[in-house]
DNA sequence: GACCTATTTGGTCATGTCGCCAAGTATGTA
DNA sequence: TACATACTTGGCGACATGACCAAATAGGTC
């Protein structure tokens, strides 16, 4: 029952999302790829910070990353997690 | 940027859904109201964990309650939220 | 090779989450 | 009033998370 590997799952990128640096990177990343001194920039947290959020999000599989020369660029691979904020509007809305 | 208000709301529903036990509830009060006994039988926890699960489902706006006699009736207030599994297979699916 | 920039990883500390037990509240029944 | 059932709340210990700093790694330039 709650032991079902769906719902395991579903938590791990429940937890990868819930956190509002990381919300905002999947939100940045909508847009296009961005590097991690961009998003470190945008987000005004030490980037070893920032690293850790990008690895959480890549770790669920929400993002995967690229190697260019010495940077490294991230990039949105599941739009449709970004179809949650309507959702959360509605809830929102609803109280 | 990061402390938009959008965010912070997002986060308190995203952290409330990241529990396997709070998760088959949404599951379970989409087939129609329960009451904590009810699912506290199915969870196999402690009602006291079950109940605290529920007020924290209850604060985040996911679910509205209803006392009935000397029970109390959980509801599932925005189905939407379920909508997101969908997503979730599809995150799963394309790695 | 020395050096610089970009990024990741390990350590530590403060804080948050989760589970149980115990105690409190509310409602119904003898 | 006493007692049972249903639920909530407070407290505690175990563990997870998040932020920073420091150190390690990787690639490019002098």
């Amino acid at each position: 029952m709650i032991n079902e590997p769906r719902y395991t799952e579903m938590v791990a990128v429940l937890k990868a999302m819930a956190h509002s640096s990381r919300l905002f990177i999947l939100d940045k990343l909508q847009e296009g790829e961005h590097c991690v001194c961009e998003l470190t920039e945008l987000i005004g947290a030490d980037i070893s910070t920032v690293s850790k959020h990008l690895s959480i999000l890549r770790d669920a599989g929400l993002i995967g990353s690229t190697k260019k020369q010495n940077q490294v660029f991230y990039r949105l691979l599941c739009p449709c997690v970004l179809d949650f904020y309507s959702c959360m509007i509605k809830i929102k809305g609803d109280n």
